[in-house]
DNA sequence: CGGGCGAGCGCC
DNA sequence: AAAGGGCGCTCGCCCG
């Protein structure tokens, strides 16, 4: 029903009062809650009823205001069990609209129903997600919907200007909808014992008591930082690319002319015949848009004009292009070209224009090849062309520059609201449950000593002292102390790697000396002879493997990575495998349990769905993954053997994702678990304080300046002991007043 | 002109 | 013969 007064409200009121569950919908202007308002509110209490209130109808001309106040529907939803598609918008926008806050009151979200019980990655919105599971089609609501708004005026997705009917009648059934997800999902995670794992330990309460803040909060922004930063990469990249340009110039042949054809085509109208009235001088009158008119009749009177380029008015005509002359057509084109405001033709950022230059000019042999097998130019090629050409190095730089500044400067810069940048956090967005978030890319600053390009590293290292904690504040930053090698450790069974960390030894010097049998040297830090100071290298090797065998990782990708021959790769992960029995078994247990089962479980319940795992091992047996046994069985069948080397894929990638998903996810938990406890901490304690970003194994808290010490503490001992491994965490805590200060 | 995609590169 | 996991953003470019 529609809420048309007052009076329909009260009773709307009432039938809230009365229910335990309910699903709530705004319809709003648009997608920024800091910006859009609401302008109707849905809620159901059944799979089958609901009701629509109406707060601004577009008139034609403005949104009207239909004088109903949601405040008292709004408090009566309080202590409900609300229930939302993608809540944290709805509750959001009601808070930033009507200043009452739902997010406590959210008891399910089915979006993140859905990914509890399918992370497989597909679209979790309210009509895919019923397209998916019923078979619903609404292209008929979205026509009809569209329909309305081209009829009250409106373009593409200015949903406000839709008749009111037809948005309560939408918004109605998408509550209703979400009802209905929320009975159809409930008994899966019945089935799946997810019941707790997904109300009461993670699931929700990460949702509402950090992801909604964290997003809803912002993060301050040091704006004159951001925008001296752009001013002065803008310059150096500028210069950079002057220097690269000078050197590259001569090698360019007829490059700049040939691309400049291919923009630029021969036109008799469009364009190119703009510019080439303009450049020849003809005079000719102009359209209102002030375009030369092109029409025959003017073209002939201009033929008659004393001075006249008769041959371009030929052209124009429909003439033969071979009336223009080659450089009047180049000139055409320049002058084209220089409208772009781009300062060379020869785009240092296009990887056509680079495969152009080394692979057909140049006639340089490529190294590497992309997934496509194209011939591929990257760092890595540049840096071996830096031997040859001292232009080559530049660009490597002029690349890093544009990086940070497209990625890390620009982006702030356009998407600061009002001194603040909102992060997104998806809980929908992975696997394994760890947060997908805009927030977790930005640069390592470098460290003192480390060699790097001086431009680089200054630009590199101001990226994070963008994000401030603002007058009064303080961030505590914790980075758990390599987490993943400790849950790895954990969860291997393996009393050999756990003992690394019980001894307190480094955990990659310990492997490589285990794995290599060196001898002579030690894993603790501060021993004389410690692995990681006498014999770098060494140590680097195992971090290329020590987590990337388990995982799956093959002698060929080993042997890659590191530079040795193939053979001496396999021994290595023989080695490696025999050192760590128990790993080794814990390896085969979780493929056959992915075999067997088609899912595995982290140690807090988080199910990774793996059914087609089942149905290929009962297809093809344990060859599947042996290429060459396959190769033997099916490459004479030119149809077949393709599939069953994708299959054979999946197959592997199943098999690798059940072992990385175990540690991988119960690192997420870990972490995930923290914050929730760190932010009911604070609001037990009355301090003022929130986790406002996380980034895999790091959370950082915001606080007042006066409470900064005590946060610390508070924090670290939280995320130090609100989860317990069979090896203690360590997540040391620094203070400081930008996401930099810490490292 | 907007969407999608490949390539590249940033993070854990 | 095929050969480690999980992400997001930007760019150029192609396509409809």
């Amino acid at each position: 029903m529609i809420v048309r007064d007052q009076k329909d409200l009260n009773r709307c009121i009432n039938q809230v009062s009365k229910a335990k569950y309910i699903t709530y919908d705004v319809e709003t202007t648009g997608l920024n809650t800091r910006q859009d308002k609401v302008i109707g509110i849905g809620c159901s209490t059944s799979p089958t009823t609901g009701f629509y209130v109406p707060l601004l109808i577009w008139d034609g001309i403005k949104l009207q205001e239909t004088g109903l106040d949601p405040r008292p529907l709004l408090q009566a939803l309080k202590g409900k069990r609300l229930i939302a598609h993608n809540a944290a918008f709805d509750v959001d926008q009601t808070y930033h609209d009507f200043n009452i806050d739902l997010k406590d009151d959210i008891w399910a979200d089915t979006m993140l129903m859905a990914h509890t019980l399918d992370e497989n990655k597909y679209a979790y919105g309210l009509k895919p997600l019923s397209k998916a599971l019923w078979g619903d089609d609404s292209t008929e609501e979205q026509q009809i919907m569209k329909q309305s708004i081209a009829d009250n005026g409106g373009s593409a997705n200015e949903y406000f200007k839709c008749d009111m009917e037809i948005m309560a009648k939408y918004c109605i059934k998408d509550c209703q909808l979400t009802f209905k997800l929320y009975n159809y999902f409930y008994p899966q995670l019945v089935d799946q014992d997810l019941i707790s794992f997904f109300f009461e330990e993670e699931v929700m309460p990460l949702y509402t008591q950090v992801t909604i803040p964290m997003q809803r909060n912002g993060i301050p922004l040091d704006i004159d930082l951001i925008v001296e930063s752009e001013e002065q990469i803008q310059k150096d990249i500028n210069d950079l690319e002057d220097s690269i340009m000078r050197s590259l110039s001569p090698h360019l042949g007829d490059f700049e002319d040939r691309h400049l054809a291919s923009l630029y085509p021969i036109n008799d109208k469009g364009v190119f015949a703009q510019e080439l009235c303009r450049i020849a001088n003809l005079e000719l009158p102009r359209l209102d848009s002030g375009k030369y008119s092109l029409a025959k009749k003017d073209l002939l009177k201009c033929e008659e004009k004393e001075g006249s380029n008769i041959k371009v008015l030929k052209f124009l005509q429909g003439g033969s292009s071979s009336l223009l002359s080659d450089s009047l057509i180049k000139d055409v084109r320049y002058a084209l070209f220089r409208k772009t405001g781009e300062r060379y033709v020869f785009n240092l950022q296009s990887k056509h224009h680079l495969k152009n230059l080394f692979f057909k000019i140049l006639q340089v042999d490529p190294i590497s090849k992309t997934d496509k097998g194209n011939p591929q130019v990257d760092d890595k090629f540049l840096d071996a062309m830096a031997e040859r050409y001292d232009w080559a190095e530049k660009l490597r730089v002029f690349n890093k520059l544009n990086k940070i500044k497209g990625a890390y400067i620009d982006r702030f810069i356009r998407e600061s609201e009002a001194g603040l940048f909102y992060p997104s956090f998806f809980q929908h967005r992975t696997i394994s449950g760890r947060y997908g978030s805009d927030l977790q890319q930005l640069p390592r600053p470098y460290e003192e000593g480390q060699e790097v390009n001086p431009l680089v590293k200054k630009y590199t290292n101001n990226v994070r002292k963008f994000f401030i904690a603002g007058e009064g504040h303080k961030f505590i930053d914790n980075d758990y102390e390599s987490l993943e090698p400790h849950v790895f450790a954990h969860i291997s069974g393996d009393e050999g790697l756990k003992n690394i960390f019980r001894n307190g030894d480094d955990f990659y010097s310990t492997i490589a000396i285990a794995t290599e049998g060196l001898t002579g040297v030690s894993a603790k830090k501060s021993d004389e002879n410690y692995l990681g100071k006498i014999n770098k290298p060494l140590r680097q090797k195992a971090k290329a493997y020590a987590l990337g065998i388990p995982y799956g990782m093959g002698d060929f990708a080993l042997s890659k990575n590191i530079k040795i021959p193939q053979n001496q790769a396999a021994s290595l992960i023989k080695s490696y495998k025999n050192s760590y029995p128990a790993l080794t078994e814990w390896m085969e247990r979780s493929e056959d349990q992915c075999r067997r089962m088609g899912f595995v479980r982290s140690e807090v319940g988080r199910v990774r769905h793996m059914p087609n795992a089942v149905e290929l091992h009962k297809q093809y047996g344990p060859d599947l993954i042996d290429g060459l046994a396959m190769w033997k069985i099916y490459s004479e069948d030119a149809v077949i053997y393709p599939e069953v080397k994708a299959k054979g894929r999946e197959m592997r990638k199943y098999l690798n994702n059940a072992k990385n998903f175990q540690v991988q996810s119960l690192a997420a938990s870990i972490v995930n678990r923290a914050a929730i406890a760190i932010n009911r901490k604070l609001n037990e304690l009355g301090i003022w304080g929130y986790v406002c970003a996380q980034v895999h194994d790091q959370l950082i808290t915001r606080c007042k300046s006066e409470d900064a010490e005590r946060v610390r503490d508070i924090v670290e001992d939280i995320m130090v002991n609100n989860y317990k491994l069979s090896i203690d965490l360590k997540a040391p805590a620094e203070i400081g007043d930008n996401f930099a200060d810490a490292h």
